[in-house]
DNA sequence: TAACAGAGAAAAAAA
DNA sequence: TTCTCTGTTA
């Protein structure tokens, strides 16, 4: 059988696949078969009898990769999708948390807490302990407390030498013990909680050092400090034996014991000279290294060389993916970064097409460029949806958007609200929330006032002072009466949720679910809202989710909570119409196209303003355009705009260092030369003209027909317009002669 | 309570 | 420029 399953690798896949259980780095460049060679393996591993689908951990960041793993191996060999653990971090601590929810001192159903959620919470308790959200932004403690728990600190282990920090520190032991009482848990503590359970817990982590004798992990380049904690004790490696720690001498920081790292006798459990503490693998590659902003850690690779003392790198270099010209560019961007752990990409295909830059005088300009090719490479055949528009930061976007819109070319923009993220979605699950656990404040915040009930800001301090007074929840407060002049308001939302609680007994999920949405008085808000159509239309889809949930699960309200919280949905529920891709370059990570248009390639944009003055974060750029150029098949093209508008006003860039940095050879430029000087100037700093033929106007000629005004100047007697008539031409006309009629 | 105006900010983002 | 948040006002 693994004859087949091995088929058509080549010999570095082969080499990955069938790796003995010893810890290996595996450097997967863009486009080399990555995620073939991670199921494979699991495959290979399970068909091979050296371990059954019990015995494995696989690990990646994005919902969507984990799916496409089990999909992938179960493509390969029979498995039993449950006892195989492959998910997200936290799909994964969610998981054990659950089995294990009373060792680790959390309720059975604990509620988890997504960012909105969390930065709600925060404000919450700012207002609790009456602190100035001005001098202790919630934003601001939401970061402190996250990057906190990413490096495994609770508050005692925090370092304060200011008021400041010993304040935020204060309010993130504030924060915990609020989360405490409510039974919930945020994204950072699903990590923590379950690192800590299995570092306290010798028990539990024998066990499943025993259990996971083979751990895979993806995108390893993306792990943070926990997170690589977090598999070291799963690996049985783990700084988890106390001693080690103390021994290593580190002031508690998890740094890399320059020993024999897991074969130390001294007290604590000892290892197996091989077995569980050898199998891990770590698929990732540095230059694709793109979330240090986020906490992630490149250097866990190195970590993990020296922590695991790897003997095993194998250079994944092949590229199945784009033509040789593409590859040629996107090592020779890269190679001006340091410090990489190395690797070329190398591809059979041909050089294929050059590079194709344009420079355009305005990011208007450069909007239609993109429109006009993508017009031509789809007429010429290519899907709309096989190309992808990427730019650097999500105000780019606008513009473009226009430009598509205009032409009537179906576009699909990536971004923005999720599914689960929706206000209405949010208001829906907090009343089912509430019927189960009326305790849980936020979500009774959330809605205790929506729809409108008359219940306002003065009452709700004056529930939320009661309840801090008397130690319970807002509902108990609520319940008890006493809400001053809006009690009687207060008193119809309680009945409204006892009777939902009361009618929901005994029916399945989504019949819950649609129960609240029309019960609650959300529906007919939304529907009385001229614009609530949408939204409308979304709490039908939750509780279609609903009954898929219990149709692929159970039938249970927690499990679908959950789901809620780690799956916040896909970010457009668009139809499968062709349309073309736009999308930040980050989300582009991981997708590749046939043709890929990469836009705003100048100096301040791309690298941003924010990186230029930091060499580590103009590398991060740098690493950026290099998964940009990489998701590129067969085409393309690199663009950039004189002049943008940005924040309202325009500013002038120059290209990008990294357009300097590819071989120019591979480089072609459209309309160099030409281009700035045909081109109209920077329309966006003129005032509007008096004679009301603004940029954009359309005007007819009775000589050239009609056309587009493109720029002016003058004024009065000397006033000229420059119309673009199309197939007539670019035109400079004196106003005062031209007979122009005002058509728009 | 709800509508409105003025201020302030605008890099990227998974779970 | 435009969106979001806050504080004020009807």
């Amino acid at each position: 059988m693994s004859s087949n399953l091995l088929a058509g690798l080549n010999p570095e896949q082969l080499a990955a696949v069938t790796l003995p259980a010893v810890p290996a780095l595996i450097l997967a460049g863009a486009g080399s078969g990555k995620t073939r060679v991670l199921t494979t393996r699991i495959a290979w591993l399970m068909s091979t009898g050296q371990v059954n689908a019990h015995g494995i951990l696989a690990v990646t960041f994005t919902n969507k990769a984990a799916k496409e793993m089990l999909t992938r191996v179960g493509a390969q060999i029979p498995v039993n999708a449950r006892s195989l653990w492959i998910g997200t971090f936290h799909g994964l601590c969610n998981r054990l948390l659950r089995l294990h929810w009373r060792d680790a001192g959390l309720p059975e159903a604990f509620q988890i807490l997504d960012a909105g959620d969390q930065l709600s919470a925060i404000k919450r308790l700012l207002k609790a302990l009456n602190i100035d959200d001005e001098k202790y932004p919630p934003r601001e403690l939401m970061h402190f407390i996250n990057a906190n728990k990413e490096e495994g600190r609770r508050p005692g282990e925090v370092e304060a030498w200011d008021d400041y920090t010993r304040q935020m520190k204060q309010l993130y032991e504030e924060y915990e013990r609020q989360c405490r009482r409510e039974g919930v848990v945020d994204f950072a503590e699903l990590l923590l909680r379950s690192y800590e359970l299995l570092r306290d817990n010798h028990a539990l982590r024998q066990h499943y050092n025993a259990r996971f004798r083979y751990i895979l992990v993806d995108e390893f380049q993306d792990t943070n400090r926990l997170q690589y904690k977090w598999l070291k004790l799963l690996a049985g490696k783990g700084d988890a034996l106390g001693n080690l720690l103390a021994r290593v001498g580190g002031v508690g920081r998890v740094s890399n014991p320059t020993g024999p790292a897991g074969a130390s006798p001294a007290g604590g459990a000892p290892h197996r000279a091989r077995g569980p503490a050898g199998a891990g693998v770590a698929v990732g590659d540095d230059d694709q290294s793109i979330y240090a902003f986020r906490g992630a850690n490149v250097g866990n690779m190195a970590d993990f060389q020296n922590d695991f003392r790897v003997e095993t790198v194998i250079r994944l270099e092949q590229n199945y993916r784009s033509h040789g010209n593409i590859l040629d560019a996107a090592n020779a961007l890269i190679s001006h970064n340091r410090g990489r752990l190395g690797k070329n990409l190398w591809t059979e295909e041909s050089a294929g097409d050059p590079i194709r830059v344009f420079e355009a005088a305005s990011d208007f300009e450069e909007a239609q460029f993109v429109v006009d090719e993508v017009k031509q490479l789809h007429r010429d055949g290519t899907p709309l949806a096989d190309m992808a528009v990427l730019y650097r930061s999500n105000a780019q976007s606008r513009v473009l958007e226009h430009a598509l819109f205009q032409s009537g070319l179906p576009y699909r923009v990536y971004g923005g609200l999720r599914f689960f993220e929706r206000q209405e979605v949010k208001h829906a699950l907090a009343y089912l929330r509430l019927i189960h656990n009326p305790d849980d404040d936020n979500a009774l915040l959330r809605v205790i006032n929506f729809p409108a009930r008359g219940i306002g800001n003065r009452t709700l301090e004056i529930l939320g002072e009661t309840a801090r007074g008397v130690g319970c929840s807002i509902w108990q407060a609520a319940c008890s009466g006493g809400a001053g002049r809006s009690a009687a308001a207060v008193g119809k939302f309680v009945t409204l949720i006892e009777t939902l609680r009361s009618q929901a007994e005994g029916l399945s999920l989504p019949e819950q679910v649609s129960l609240v949405t029309e019960q609650s008085g959300l529906i007919e808000t939304y529907r009385s809202d001229k614009e609530g159509q949408d939204r409308l239309e979304n709490l039908a889809q939750l509780v279609a989710a609903a009954a898929r949930f219990v149709q692929e699960n159970e039938d249970s309200v927690t499990g679908f909570l959950t789901q809620a919280s780690l799956e916040a949905g896909e970010h457009e529920a668009a139809p499968g119409q062709d349309a073309l891709q736009l999308m930040t370059v980050h989300a582009a990570k991981g997708l590749e196209f046939h043709a890929v248009f990469l836009t705003g390639v100048e100096e301040g944009l791309f690298p941003h303003d924010n990186s230029i003055s930091d060499p580590d974060a103009v590398e991060e750029e740098r690493r950026l355009a290099y998964v940009a150029i990489t998701r590129a098949r067969r085409r393309l093209y690199i663009s950039l705009a004189q002049s943008r508008m940005l924040h309202g006003q325009t500013r002038f860039s120059v290209a990008s260092r990294f357009l300097s940095e590819i071989p120019q050879d591979l480089l072609k430029w459209l309309n160099r030369g030409y281009a700035p000087a045909a081109m109209p100037s920077r329309p966006a700093e003129k005032q509007a003209p008096e004679h009301g033929l603004r940029i954009g106007a359309s005007v007819e000629h009775p000589k050239f027909g009609v056309g587009v005004v493109v720029d002016y100047d003058g004024a009065g007697k000397n006033a000229n317009v420059q119309v673009n008539f199309g197939s007539a031409g670019l035109k400079w006309l004196a106003l005062e002669y031209a007979r122009l009629t005002l058509l728009s």
